[in-house]
RNA sequence: GGAGACGUGGCCGAGUGGUCGAAGGCGCUCCCCUGCUAAGGGAGUAGGCCCCUAAAGGGUCUCGAGGGUUCGAAUCCCUUCGUCUCCGCCA
């Protein structure tokens, strides 16, 4: 697909016909108690198969205690605006007495009012903090386990060129002095890269690339969201209250988005979408940051692994009946630009114990590096059912009628930009030195098609 | 940074102490009319939570959020968050 004249790129709007909306809300439960409270022991079984302990009678002790509560408050209160009904009515009538007497009634009535609400509220708020804190559940299908040597290989797409010249990307001779660590570091400190010329050019014509076939082709709104974000964004995308140590905080409050997902999916927060206008389908390209708290000393050479990088993130939101079938579409999205840039790829579906906190299903892409001789990940495809829909309050109205549904939200890379540039560079390397440009990347680069030994492209 | 305005239901938008969960419009659903590519008429249409439940029903809360005044608040006061406008500054 070469940039030019586009084709049928229809584009609704992203955010149309529903428009901007506050959802400055308290923060919602991520799990339905009343299907806790009809079925504990399927809830606590899934759980087990994340590994994780049951908590079903911690949650059903604190929800009976959190309605015991509320009804309490409740019919109090009941009483108490019978009893100021009456006192309009008195008071109609002329009756001071008796307008006095219900008077006091209910100013005594109010402080008990009072502390019971306040009891009432104090449960609710320690039930959802709870269940906040309890990772989404596995889908069904997907393969018990206890970390990746679990994860299950579901698609392998082309053959490992034999190579035994074969380096990682930064020794490559074409590269090497284009993909620049001490000078990052000399201004940011580990884990940063500074790249120049034709690897820096490459880099870009990768996110061109992605972003040209999930727009002309595959279907996906282009939309260019703020990297900033508040903190109700990242407790709707499940990053908060667990994971905060993983990104970066500003003096101001606001995170910097480990991923576009974030901002795409929180598109959708608060509002009620007419079900027809589901799918909604978005693509974004955009920097992303992680401070990788929890991976000192993995991956500290390349660039891997950065507390910066970029990324084209997919992200749907669908009917509940769709989002299984959406996921898979995701996935062949993701797949195909790696088959476009001709790398070999293997496809896994993670085990229960390897996913993330909120994901119900989740699909990796690993690419082959043929410097490291392994399959690295470049993509992770996953549903979160209506987890994610729960927490940011985001529902459908349903076509036939009926009251507003939570919808599914999906998110995946298409693909990791920094990760596929490794990828090309590895696959791409020759004997000489020089680095091959895959036919599809071509255009984007001026029609050069290498990179040679010393650095050129040619 | 200085000054001001605003925040209502799926959407738009009235409403400045009581009869308002809330006019009107749009959208949507159902019905009627119409024989033609559209229009007209009628009715209905917020959400959360709790109880009960086969269904129906009942209670409670919600007009950004939290608190206050009052017999009574969307309407008054305070705090807070957010949005917008003007000025300043600036890419």
């Amino acid at each position: 697909m070469a940039p030019g004249p586009e084709p049928s790129y229809s584009h609704r709007p992203a955010f149309a016909p529903y428009g901007a909306k506050s959802t400055h809300q308290r923060t919602r439960p991520m799990h339905d108690i009343r299907a806790i409270r009809e079925n504990p022991d399927r809830f606590d079984a899934a759980l087990s198969r994340r590994g994780d302990a049951p908590v079903s009678a911690e949650l059903l002790a604190m929800d009976e205690a959190r309605r015991a509560k509320i009804q309490a408050a409740e019919s109090a209160q009941a009483e108490a605006n019978k009893a100021a009904k009456e006192v309009g009515a008195a008071k109609g009538r002329g009756d001071e007495d008796e307008f006095e007497r219900l008077r006091k009634l209910v100013a005594e009535k109010k402080a008990e009012i009072a502390r019971l609400n306040e009891e009432a509220k104090a449960e609710d708020a320690a039930l959802t903090a709870r269940l906040a804190e309890i990772p989404n559940l596995p889908a069904d299908d997907v393969p018990d386990g206890d970390d990746e040597d679990d994860n299950v290989e579901i698609n392998r797409w082309g053959t490992p060129r034999e190579m035994n010249f074969a380096v990682e990307h930064f020794e490559i001779p074409a590269v090497k002095d284009a993909m620049d660590f001490e000078t990052a570091a000399k201004m940011s400190g580990s884990r940063f890269v500074l790249m120049s010329g034709p690897v820096a050019r490459l880099h870009r014509a990768l996110a061109q690339f992605m972003l040209d076939i999930h727009t002309l082709e595959n279907g996906l709104t282009e939309v260019n969201p703020p990297v900033l974000v508040r903190d109700e964004a990242m407790y709707g995308t499940d990053k908060l209250p667990k994971f905060g140590d993983d990104s970066y905080r500003t003096e101001e409050g606001m995170w910097l988005i480990p991923t576009s997902e974030v901002p795409l999916t929180y598109i959708a927060a608060g509002h009620v979408i007419d079900e027809d206008y589901l799918p909604r389908r978005y693509t974004a390209h955009s920097l992303c940051f992680r401070s990788e708290a929890g991976s000192a000393g993995r991956d500290t050479s390349g660039m891997l692994r950065q507390h910066q990088f970029e990324k084209v993130e997919m992200v749907s939101v669908t009917h509940p009946d769709e989002s299984d079938a959406e996921q898979k579409r995701m996935l062949r999205c993701a797949e195909d630009i790696l088959e476009r840039l001709e790398i070999p790829y293997r496809t896994v579906v993670l085990c229960t114990g390897d996913m993330g906190f909120g994901a119900r299903r989740t699909y990796d892409i690993e690419a082959w590096l043929p410097g490291q001789k392994a399959y690295r990940e470049i993509s992770s495809v996953s549903t979160t059912g209506d987890f994610q829909a729960r927490r940011m309050n985001a529902r459908f109205k349903p076509a036939e009628g009926g009251k507003p549904q939570f919808v599914h939200t999906l998110n995946g890379s298409g693909l990791a930009v920094g990760r596929c540039l490794i990828a090309v560079l590895e696959n791409g390397q020759q004997d000489d030195g020089s680095v091959k440009i895959p036919a599809a990347l071509q255009a984007y680069m001026g029609g050069r098609t290498m990179i040679t030994a010393d650095g050129t492209l040619a």
